[in-house]
Formats: C-alpha cells, structure tokens, sequence
DNA sequence: TATTGTTATACTCTATAACTATA
DNA sequence: TATAGTTATAGAGTATAACAATA
C-alpha cells in the first residue's frame, strides 16, 4: 500500500510525539518514507538511553565498542570500523576517549607489530557490566509493547535493512562525493 | 525469546555488513538489544541516503524541514522543534542553512509578531521536489526487499516506539541531566 | 510572567588527508 | 605496494545559557 514509487500528495497528518498534537501538521510524503519512522524512532530510543545512562556517560556507539571488546578480546580498531560501517579516524577518536577513561587499553600485538590489540582493563569490564544492567531496564520500556514473536519479527526486518552484502544500489559509479555529509541524522 | 531482563552471554556471532564476515565478532548482547538494530539501519540507509542525495547535499533533517515548510506553509520553528524532539536553538541553525541557501524564508507574522511564519521559496519548491525523486528511488531500494504487508507492519512497529505520549520511563524525576549527551548516535 | 526567536559559546562526532610503522 | 594506526584539521550538529521582543 505504501510506496509505489513516487512521492506525492497523501494529505497525511500526524500528531507530534511529545503533547497530544497541538498543532498537528500535514506530514505530506514523510508517512511514508521508511527512513524518516527509523529515525524518529532512534531519535526516541535515544532520548530514554540518555537518561537511563546518564550516571555512566557512555553513548550507545561507546557501549557497543566496550561490549565488542568485552566480548573479543585482543579485537583490533580496524574490525570494529568495519563492523559499525565508521571511518578509521572515527574509530581512534572513539577508542582515544574509552582509554583516557581506562575503559580499555592497547597492547601492540606480537603476531602483526602494525596492530594494537584491544582489551578492557577491570574498570572497563565493572562499567560495561553496570551499562548492561541499566540498557537491560531502558530495553524492557520499548520491548515490552512487543510480544516475543512481534519483537522477533521487528528485530529480522531491521536486520533485513542492514544485512545486505554490499548494500542496495547498484554500480556505485560516483566514486567520489562531491559534498561532505557527516552523519546519519 | 529474546529478552526476560537481564543481558547476559548468548555467544551469538554475526558478521558484519560490509564484507562477507571475514572477521566474525561474538556480538554479545548487542544481538537482543533494540536500539543497536535500529542504530544499524538507520546507518545504513543513511549511507544509501548520501550517495543518492550527494548532488543536493540535503540532510535527511533538512529534507524534513523542507518538507514540513513545504506542506505547512507558515508553520513556526517551535513547532517544528516540538515534532523532531529538537531543542530550539538547533532548530534555529537548521532553519538558518536552508535560509542561507534561499530554500525558505521568515516572515514575521502578523498575528504574534514574535512567530516568524516560515515559506519555502520558488528554489526550494525545486529542490523540494528534486529531494523527493531521487528520494523515491532510494527509498524503494530498501523497501522493495518486504512485501506491502510486511512494510505497513513494520513502519507501525517503528512508531509504535516514538508515538506514545511523553515517552516510557516512568516519572522523570532527575530533571536535570548531569553529563550532556548531544545526539543519538 | 511566559513564549518565540535569537546569539554566543562550547563540545562531540565525523570524515579527509597526510603521515609513520610495519608487513 | 598495502595495511594499521595515528595526527591534524575542519565542518556539521547539538545543547546550554543568556538575551530581546512580544504577548
């Protein structure tokens, strides 16, 4: 029903999220641009990630690395970037700031000297198990509005989204973008 | 199955999106937690959103903004702010680029002359509608992978988790957040 | 007093490019 | 020549706090 290609008038009107539509606006193509629900629910996940872990400042990219880490040790910074689809600058800035933390540290790696292996030092594993605690109640909040087999069925089609080899479109000829763009927002 | 509380070992291992799993990582947790799924394909589509919009260089927000401005002419910024769960001062640099660009223009309004009414410009109805093809396209590379069925349901679960009143956690009462976080990444 | 917009400021995230060292 | 890490740099997004104009 939704989507057969072009983005047109639908008159759609939705109510914002926080107050009971005070001035509900006309959504136009939105309703039905997939992108635009996933975000605005990452953006509402978020929200309550944020004050769930607010005693603990970690960002859910700095969990995720903790628990890759936690999980692999000796996982080196370039298996995470490619993982988590980030640059490897990007990687380093992220890492850079769980070390200053001591969250984890490098050891040179003795099989390839170029490679630093990482690992979670016993402050990074205390703190990691403590995250796990609190994302497991902030998890429940959203969960619990699935039942198991909905919440398995949402969780495949997302994986749907980004399991996909190489990813959706075809030839990638562009190469080079011309305009920077920095984040998924 | 996937959730009874707690976040434990599972040893569940994935590989990663990019090439075909060279380097297993044991995902850990990450596997039953919502909001990392959702983090990766909001990434995902938005690395297909940038190579099909690199000619525009309009961000997914700022595509919103469009077309918001574009279907609800003279809507205000706060309104705006309120459905995006943005704070105001952001709000106001976003609105300030698409001015920059002349895709949109203030009005002081006439009624409260503290509003300013926003319009699009005869510019940024071009690239409004320009946005929405090649939008179109991109969008029906990831949507073409569910049946229609499968695509109604999963956008309503997707709103299921940012349309619901004030948001889950119950009563708020920390009100002030110690450490700032900025954005849902 | 409350609301809307605004400015100033600072910090985080991110990517690009160039570099070092190892392989 | 290619790979892993690193550094320097720059830009966008975001939020906080203060302020001005208006209601």
């Amino acid at each position: 029903m939704a989507g057969d290609g072009k983005l047109e008038d639908d008159g759609h009107s939705v109510p914002g999220p926080g107050t009971a539509g005070k001035h509900p606006l006309d959504m136009g193509c939105l309703t039905e641009i997939l992108g635009f629900h996933l975000r605005m629910a990452n953006v509402a996940i978020f929200q309550d990630y944020q004050a769930t872990m607010a005693g603990l400042s970690l960002t859910p990219k700095q969990f995720t690395v903790l628990e890759l880490v936690g999980r692999n040790p000796g996982v080196v910074q370039i298996d995470i970037a490619e993982l988590l689809s980030m640059d490897k600058a990007t990687t380093m800035a992220l890492v850079d700031r769980l070390e200053a933390r001591n969250f984890l540290e490098r050891r040179t790696s003795t099989i390839d000297r170029r490679r630093k292996d990482l690992f979670l030092t016993g402050e990074g594993q205390t703190v990691l198990q403590e995250a796990r605690d609190l994302i497991a109640a902030h998890e429940k909040r959203f969960t619990s509005r699935f039942s198991a087999a909905e919440l398995d069925a949402f969780i495949a089609q997302l994986r749907r989204i980004y399991l996909s080899g190489e990813g959706p479109h075809g030839d990638q000829e562009a190469g080079n973008l011309p305009e920077r763009r920095t984040r998924p927002d």
